[in-house]
DNA sequence: TCAACAATATTATCAGACCAAATAGAGCGC
DNA sequence: GCGCTCTATTTGGTCTGATAATATTGTTGA
């Protein structure tokens, strides 16, 4: 055929769009520190007239700061787009969307996460405040409490797990923590803890985490937490083996691999931070 | 003043417009495996049809699909927005972004880095196959042949790296390793590796991992991968502690701490998989 | 003084058109 | 028949202009 077939293949060539690139510039604007955080932006008319770009383009290149969590944009007479520093909602989302696009198995995800409890442990015991402390002592507490009730007891747990990784004062470990704890909490039938056996011996363990984490002992908190979590492992998986020919809830067929992680992890309104998604649009027109 | 200052404070009640929820309802449908890899999605005129919005808001629903990678969209004849898994492409944008608005968290990428390796290294050393071990051979092999170009050697290690993951077969660490390591690797200054006796340790290194991954000894797979990593990290963080005056290349002064992860973090073009930025829109009109 | 109201600025949305790109298919020459 | 080109059609991309919703500000009257 014609020569170029090999060489200089540059494949599907990617046009980008009219506010692709104007989301770009004004990005890097952003990053560059010449915006601000606070109020900064013009509007979009004014946009409109330095770009001479139409409107719509210049809407889309704010739709695409905004998905990204650069601005905020609000209606209204003072209103515009205001630079923010993105929050960890924008990551945690993209997170959640990656882990479904990978189909990863519910072992993989419980790897992962052993590896990073361990890890949010480790830098709680060396980077805690005397204030995560004081959290921490509560949210063990409340576990206690909530011992006898099983929903609860998971929900307390859950809260607990985050608490120790915020006081790892690490804020990446906290939004992957978040993400991986939701999505395998939501894909664990919480029949699995429904020993309170078991529920008391992880009370315990937790209590000794704590303890590490006080005494700054970082590798005794490590031990304990990936000891604790892979028990935690090992009753959902063999509750998930025992239980397996239970009835798919609502998907008819999740025909990939391993059905197990896939039915149910998306857009729970489990915990906290939910709030974002709760307004609903009650502003159609006829 | 009137009732309800206190009570049932709820703040800034975020409005969804039209765009986001029928969004939300597409993503919930690509989620939920009811519209599949390859051709889906209505198109644009069928949206409009079918929810009746304008076309402004069904454009804006897919965009935002869009960007988070669940769609691509092609113009022309057989055209329209194809469901896509997710690539690591999105998260990484987000990941940037995220570090750049909290910037003292190039530590806490590398904490989070150092425990996701080690895990790698352990994993590869308990379900490598004979594929996988000739794979990392050769690629320690290339990494020792690049020792003499800082460049070569870099996007070598890179290499090595990556293949360590794939070997412990778990989908989701491929995943977030690929991201991590591209995005530190973006953010280091390739500088700091500019002695070959640091090169030539790393290599060294990298053949004990080798051997340990061969001999499925997992406990010290992950202990020199741990040691290799952290040594890594030190490096690039001393070189950047040590160069942190260098002139920052355009921004008259990034006023947050770290300039090392503002300069040089978006859009490279550096490895491999990066066709989809390259395209220079030369399309605008008169 | 202050509460209701009008003016106004700004985003949100709609509507309809035209442009550009990509493909399918007809037509044509060999 | 085979392959090329050219045209028609489908589809996303963009523009223009107008209207609605919303939030702030100023004003006015009790």
């Amino acid at each position: 055929m014609n020569r170029s077939t090999d060489a200089l293949a540059l494949g599907r060539l990617n046009v980008p769009k009219a506010g692709d690139v104007l989301a770009d510039q004004l990005r890097r604007r952003i990053c560059s520190g010449e915006l601000r955080e606070g109020q900064g932006l013009p509007t979009e008319r004014e946009l409109v007239e330095q770009t001479s770009l139409s409107r719509m383009s210049v809407r889309e290149a704010l739709r695409i700061l905004e998905a990204e969590g650069l601005i905020v944009t609000r209606p209204g007479r003072n209103g515009g787009s205001q630079v923010r520093r993105p929050t960890g909602d924008a990551l945690i989302r993209h997170l959640e969307l990656f882990i479904w696009g990978r189909h990863a198995s519910l072992d993989d995800l419980h790897d992962v996460r052993e590896a990073l409890e361990a890890l949010a442990a480790e830098g709680a015991a060396r980077r805690r405040t005397e204030a995560d402390v004081k959290e921490l002592a509560e949210k063990t507490a409340a576990l206690e409490a909530a011992v006898d009730d099983v929903d609860a007891y998971l929900a307390a747990n859950l809260d607990w797990h985050k608490a120790v990784a915020r006081a790892s004062h690490n804020e990446l470990l906290v939004g992957f923590m978040n993400v991986l704890t939701r999505v395998i909490h939501d894909a664990t039938a919480s029949e699995a803890f429904d020993s309170s056996q078991v529920r008391a011996s992880t009370v315990r363990v937790h209590r000794d985490i704590l303890a590490a984490i006080v005494d700054r002992d970082a590798d005794a908190a490590r031990r304990r937490m990936a000891r604790d979590v892979a028990a935690a492992r090992r009753v959902a998986l063999n509750w998930d083996h025992a239980h397996r020919d239970r009835a798919p809830q609502s998907a008819p067929e999740p025909p990939r691999a391993r059905p197990a992680a896939e039915t149910a992890h998306h857009y729970r309104s489990a915990d906290k931070a939910d709030a974002t998604r709760n307004a609903r649009g009650t502003r159609k027109r006829t």
